[in-house]
DNA sequence: TAAAGACCCTGTAGTGGTTACAGGGTCAAG
DNA sequence: CTTGACCCTGTAACCACTACAGGGTCTTTA
């Protein structure tokens, strides 16, 4: 098959095969006369192993970690093991940031009564304060919140 | 005083300061005869005021509205209310989904029951089996749990 | 007076994980 | 023989920075 009926079967962007490839976690496959890329079942099977593990939130070098293990089956699997543990605690950190981060919104929007003048809006007010004293939040390395677009072809299909 | 009394200021990396002046946040500056920046304390709190909404995870165009309004002090402030709504609204989904992700990722690794061939790994297989069906996790629109470095300034002072 | 070192400037490229687009080539159907 | 669907490479954009190259300025010390 090429690659578009890859990325159909496996939810994903042609681009994002190919950047795939680039980034290592896709072999680089036979080509046929006029260049075009050629796949199997198999890269179909792997593709969508990626694009699970990348919805589980793992970083494309936790999963290229994944991949070496799984592509040396007599290797010990504890490893495995390792790195599953250690994306849960990033994950579990994260919740944690997000929730405090959640209450702080929370009491701060509770300072804004009603429509008003700005001068007098208790959330910028409360912003510009809080900002005079040592960090509260931040520090805690975190990120994101704010989403990547949707996969196009994943609703449509 | 010049950048690199405001950045330690505001806790803050001085090239942080000259992007978000490129990036409209913080006004151009006068400068110096030898073309240096000069800020007051208005630049300070200000400065602080991006960083603290920034660890309260805002995007900078969120902070950018926020700093419409704070600059418009006779403007009605129900905007600031809703944008903080519609924030918290993007955290409490955040945090939805990466609590589901943690379940999933918890009992994934239940499968995996100690060292032994990646052959039989438990995850391994769970992982390539669930890629086969259709999506359960993914097509939200998710990021993060991959930290950012620390701020270098953050703690030391 | 000169040199060292701390600071400042601009401009550009890198990060991660894609997405998008320009400018071309290939192939099957009408 | 043209249309349109598909493929190719290469490069730039997104976000919020960070880092570095290659220069200029200012202060302190020998």
């Amino acid at each position: 098959m090429k690659i578009g009926e890859l990325a159909r079967r496996a939810q994903t962007q042609v681009e994002t095969v190919r950047y795939y490839e680039r980034a290592g976690l896709l072999p680089e496959t036979t080509r046929t006369e006029s260049n075009y890329r050629v796949y199997g079942d198999k890269h179909v099977r792997r593709l969508s192993f990626i694009r699970h593990c990348r919805g589980l939130d793992m970083s494309l070098d936790e999963i290229r970690t994944l991949l070496r293990f799984a592509d040396a089956p007599d290797e010990n699997c504890a490893g495995v093991d390792a790195l599953l543990e250690a994306h849960i605690g990033h994950v579990t950190r994260r919740i944690k940031t997000l929730q405090s981060l959640k209450q702080q919104l929370r009491n701060l929007r509770k300072t804004c009564t009603s429509a008003q003048k700005t001068r007098q809006c208790g959330i910028l007010n409360e912003l510009a304060a809080r900002a005079r004293q040592p960090s509260t939040a931040s520090a805690e390395h975190v990120r994101g919140t704010h989403g990547i677009r949707d996969n196009p072809n994943a609703a449509s299909g």
